[in-house]
DNA sequence: GGACACCCTAAGCGCTTGCTCACCCTCGGG
DNA sequence: CCCGAGGGTGAGCAAGCGCTTAGGGTGTCC
């Protein structure tokens, strides 16, 4: 895609410009994390990132397009690394794999940004939720189509591609209310066990 | 338990007495669960209720306490579901198996309130939240019973006891989030392909 | 029929909300 | 040295919020 998402693992809002508007974007996310959209107020927004409340305007429009913001970049990256898992090497079993280790470990290392994005979709106005829709149903498609492949491989031993496919998701993307890092596991942990777990509900042989 | 709680699967808020305070709190679940706690106001519960808002102070002191009080019954009939089934008759794979069947099935027939119950606890005061932590807890404890009784017996192969009872309950409880009437699914469905699927998990041939 | 308890409402209080507006500070180019 | 443009602020507006209060209607007892 664009250029300048090449450093978007080390700096994960780096296309957000100009600086004024990625400290703005970054303390929203920190705020709809911790107390949710409808009860995060523009002046929380503006004093974690230390100004006023008007300065907010300058940056966006409203309160909604930043949450409109938030949301589109997090689920570009979200469907971006299903779809990269889904088009890699490896059988059906490997690439199952690691669509859901890299997934769950998004959501647990990004909580705070997994969170906004998974579970204030509602709080988007009519159009901007329409176009969230769209990218989560490529990302159903995504983990869809490695199922159907390793049925048709006879890797995996699924009756129900489709309501599998939606527990596999829905797995992942609740690790993003439970998880917090005072827990005892680590992302790569979490995404660990997941892996191996979603690999049993498909029977495939657990990864070496 | 109480005496009032013999029709509550007919009756979901049958305990609620008197009759106002049960339409309140019926408007109430119908519209946090549509809109969110914060989204909510005030107005909105009672003008479903057919009152006036006013009205609303007369049966409950605050808004959270109507929330305090939808979040109590709610997770008193969840743990009742998951310790029914963890001290049911059968081996473990069949009281599992029993387990998300029904819990499942709770939160897609009710999923309204399990949306309240399940994704609004960090709107409860700190007393109110902790006395509903503990409910977790136990919920918690019930699904973890059932998966050591199944290690120990030799039914299950569950590396990781702990994050497999956490993954399991996760999965149970993310239906809420997704499920909805005008799906295809009924919860019937759903409880039963969630049965297979946590067997599977757990290393467990599927039941008949 | 009068006293009383119980529900409920109309009106509105004090406060917070999302958002705006008039103005200011800083800094590069002629 | 002045100028204009762009990023920022202090003060505040209209609207909506949770919640309160004074009072009215209704049914049940003696």
């Amino acid at each position: 895609m664009g250029t300048a998402e090449e450093t978007a693992d080390d700096m994960p809002w780096g296309e957000v410009t100009p600086d004024a508007a990625r400290r703005l974007l970054v303390a929203a996310v920190a705020a709809f994390a911790e107390r949710g959209y409808h009860a995060t107020t523009t002046r929380d927004i503006a004093g974690r990132a230390g100004m006023s409340p008007a300065a907010l305007y300058i940056h966006y429009k409203t309160k909604e397009e930043l949450l409109h913001r938030i949301s589109r970049i997090g689920h570009v990256k979200a469907l971006a690394i299903l779809e990269g898992a889904a088009g890699g090497p490896g059988g059906a079993a490997d690439r199952l794999a690691d669509a859901v280790r890299s997934f769950v470990r998004w959501h647990a290392g990004r909580y705070d940004t997994a969170r906004v994005v998974q579970y204030e979709l509602d709080a988007l106005g009519p159009e901007h939720r329409a176009e969230i829709l769209e990218l989560r149903r490529r990302s159903d498609a995504a983990v869809r189509r490695i199922l159907e492949d390793g049925v048709r491989e006879g890797e995996f031993d699924v009756p129900d591609v489709p309501g599998t496919t939606l527990a596999v998701l829905s797995l992942c993307i609740d690790v993003a209310r439970w998880f917090n890092t005072r827990g005892r596991r680590t992302p790569d942990e979490v995404g660990a066990l997941y892996a191996d777990l979603v690999l049993r509900m498909v029977g495939a042989p657990p990864r070496p």
